[in-house]
DNA sequence: CGCTAGCTTGATCTCACTCAATAGCAGTGG
DNA sequence: CCACTGCTATTGAGTGAGATCAAGCTAGCG
């Protein structure tokens, strides 16, 4: 069972019994990397995709002063790198954040699936529109967002996907990066995010320790990070669990 | 022939002539909306996609102190809304930016193609991730480029883009678009366009007057930009042109 | 002619960056 | 066991890019 968290709460697209036996049988391998290894590098012509099993992955491109922005930050359930079926090579660089564990599918099984099973391909593709979603929000994070609300907005953000997954619980989950990889995520340099977290800290709308983050006033925190669960695309049950962590701190 | 712009130039993924005919085929109707309207808006279900035959329109984010953020400018050939098709609303509204012709595709004709058309469904979630590919280039411009770097890049790109569709000759194009605009764009005021464009003016690199630009060192510019066009996944006829672009100016 | 939308410039302010220093902590090797 | 190294977090001081506020300017247009 690779695929226990594929599409899982999606509105209305959850996979059939039959579909994740499709998509597990098309499974060639499973592989570990460790914590900050480059997995895929752009532009090289690719054969499989990744299906993120266990871990933290980023997608990110890179400045020319070697400085780098994260486009997407992947959990259990992400297939990392589907569009690279449609694309065949990527446009950007795929590492992992944590020691990982990931399923390959090789596209030949993907093309597959394109061609005898139309409704799971269309799911597929959704998947990879809900990736686009989530850019959309991080382009918006970064164009209009102060610092403090584009922390906000991530912390919300992953709290949601986590949530789905079974790694939070609304209001506490673990999160072991760096300020470092904050700021990548936000833009932002890691001395200010540092600054911001004391921010966030004193004003009681979460903390960020040793990788575990504890969000204190979460319908604050997201109100602050203008954030809307909506471009997620997640049932109404996840809505109504977010509200219900919300409201239990009021 | 409503398609004649879709997919073109696109890295060994052109249209045949029966998928041509066959997407032709879906249109149901061609309209025609003024500048500056909204034409789809946010959570809205759709029936419909729309491809842009002419003109120009934008996909923004709202914020909540009613500022926006453009994710993406479309031009003539791109799917405006075709991501809507498997997702069933959108996530952020569609508006025009100067007069527009689109052609409307009802989603019934989609799954039609997607039931008994592969290939040519694979060539339409193909062009919805170089959308997502865009995306992300547009995160990269906000976290890591400066106000002139983000202008400079988002020239570059646009001048590509409309070389393609035979808009610009690679040096210059009608792009008739206000300061402000160009401010919603790049996450800038309109004042700071308005110095920054004085900037690139006085360095001799590109000018934008009454909605024309005109590259003076397409070179410079793309590299000040840190563009380059990989991420549009155009062929390599594309980029020869491109490049016999910028040695002209040598 | 006056009105409006967009462009331009100046003065001031502020958020976030840069540079610099210190502290804690884990791992490593002598 | 302790010195050493490297990584992360933290805090301070000074700087700067871009925002804000305010005012003219220009051109199209009723």
């Amino acid at each position: 069972m690779f695929c226990e968290w594929v599409l899982k709460s999606r509105r209305g697209i959850a996979l059939t019994a039959a579909e994740s036996d499709i998509l597990n049988a098309c499974v060639s391998e499973v592989r570990s990397f460790a914590a900050r290894v480059t997995v895929v590098r752009e532009l090289v012509p690719l054969e499989t995709s990744t299906l993120l099993l266990e871990g933290l992955m980023s997608r990110h491109v890179d400045g020319s002063d070697g400085t780098r922005q994260l486009v997407a930050v992947q959990v259990a359930g992400d297939f990392v790198d589907l569009h690279a079926y449609p694309l065949k090579s990527l446009d950007h660089d795929v590492g992992t954040l944590t020691p990982v564990r990931v399923a390959l599918l090789p596209h030949s099984g993907l093309q597959n699936i394109q061609q005898h099973h139309p409704d799971l391909a269309r799911k597929l593709w959704f998947l990879t529109l809900t990736d686009a979603a989530m850019h959309r929000q991080w382009v918006f994070r970064l164009g209009r967002l102060s610092a403090i609300e584009r922390l906000a907005h991530f912390f919300s953000e992953t709290n949601v996907r986590l949530m789905v997954i079974g790694q939070s619980n609304g209001l506490s989950f673990k999160l072991p990066l760096t300020q470092f990889d904050l700021g990548e995520i936000c833009g932002l340099t890691s001395i200010h995010v540092n600054r911001v977290m004391r921010e966030l800290r004193s004003r009681a709308l979460c903390t960020f320790r040793n990788g575990q983050v504890d969000i204190h006033q979460l319908g604050a925190l997201m109100r602050l990070g203008q954030f809307d669960p909506g471009y997620l695309y997640f049932d109404g049950e996840v809505h109504r669990r977010l509200a219900h962590a919300a409201q239990s701190q009021e």
